[in-house]
DNA sequence: GACATTAGTCGCGGATTGTGAATAATTCGC
DNA sequence: GCGAATTATTCACAATCCGCGACTAATGTC
């Protein structure tokens, strides 16, 4: 507890700490919500699969870093880019002594100049480092309890997206069916898509509408409060 | 981008970022959410209070030094601390690189041996360093936030307490009233809490049943998506 | 043209919920 | 002791929400 006595300005003294930030980057792939992972560069590393990682330098802002290791990873830059949290206490591939987690989102599974990665569906995946595989859990356990919050699932789509395919996303991230009439009930009274003036013919059956991604303001009905996110 | 090239197990090398865990302890006092706040030890700090930190070493973990610094600022432990996130870019007391914050949650606005402290309402806090502020707003919205997924209301409150008193924190964390019949009878259909046999008499009026929080488990009733927290 | 397939909507019945009012149990003033 | 005030708890009704099956619509296949 000598910390807090000691004068706080000194920026010398203690030796710091050595930080990573990882990202879990995420894509619709097949049916799947799948992460990419790249290959351990470490000749001698325990697991052969890492998520994308870099370590932090001083005077870079995190998500600066975080945008820079997706954008190596993919060739592109995600959709959609968040944090999870700061990890520490469980091996890591940098040996780091704390890792700030972010995850990212993106509508198609890409891969840029990097061929040492691979699209993994995210409950087929090998070993990773345990402190890594904290991470996966936890971003895959925000972005389902974010999803009311964020619009995390239109982040998953192109631009444009036919409702069967944005309720696909929304069965993917919460791993079960829906209606397909209550989903576009409660849809269309969120006034949060609008319809564009295009079709998509899929083979058979009936073309489906595109819609875009376009939230309106609208007053807040104040509903009562929900405590079916507290069962034991 | 040379970070990931470079072996990553060379621990040497790369100086390290300066980090400090910084906690936001929460507790209801006088019908306001409150927030402990410490004066600033260095002598010519910028800002004339801090929210309690602490300079993380190498070799602890992070939840670790973060009830560390609640039990050093409260003398006690807090009844519930988790991660809020890390914080980067922007001044902070400690002149740290980054700061991992978490917020912990009493049900008294206590104090322990520490003087140099006191609890402020959270609306009407005095100037802190910018990244500080980050901190507390960044805490106030995941407490908001999560109220619903995690008991929070529940360890803003003493082992027993009335259902007025849940209905209050309720009240205060969401900063509108709530109708009393709904809320009971949400509650009582979530099965999250039990009736003791003890009344409270408070003066004038009926006196009030005390309950405990004792969550039954209980199957999941499958509904469909809520699309309200997506407004524009 | 019959059929399979996918998109989109309708409407019923039951569950949920906002709301005011009724009832219950206590203290206070006189 | 007794009525008014105060706080706790529950009831009941109306409106809304929601799960669900069935229906219509538009295309490709054979």
């Amino acid at each position: 507890m000598r910390e807090r006595s000691s004068p706080p300005s000194s920026r010398s003294g203690t030796a710091g700490v050595a930080l990573s930030v990882d990202v879990v980057l995420l894509a619709p792939l097949q049916r799947q919500l799948s992460i990419l992972l790249v290959r351990a560069r470490a000749p001698r590393a325990r697991e052969r699969w890492e998520l994308p990682w870099a370590s932090a330098q001083r005077g870079q802002a995190l998500d600066q870093i975080a945008h820079r290791v997706a954008a190596q990873a993919l060739g592109r830059a995600p959709a959609w880019l968040e944090q999870v949290g700061a990890f520490s206490a469980k091996r890591h591939p940098s040996e780091s002594d704390v890792s700030v987690a972010f995850y990212g989102l993106l509508a198609e599974a890409v891969t840029g100049a990097e061929p040492r990665s691979a699209w993994i569906p995210a409950d087929d995946l090998p070993a990773l480092a345990p402190r890594q595989g904290d991470i996966v859990r936890a971003a895959l356990r925000q972005v389902r309890e974010r999803m009311d919050q964020a619009p995390i699932a239109f982040h998953l789509l192109p631009p444009t997206f036919t409702l069967t395919q944005l309720q696909e996303v929304y069965e993917l991230l919460l791993g079960r069916r829906l209606h397909k009439a209550s989903f576009r009930r409660a849809l269309h009274a969120a006034w949060l898509v609008e319809p564009t003036d295009e079709w998509r013919s899929e083979g058979r059956g009936r073309p489906a509408q595109l819609f875009r991604y376009a939230p309106r303001k609208r007053r807040s009905v104040h509903r009562g409060v929900r405590f079916e996110g507290l069962a034991g």
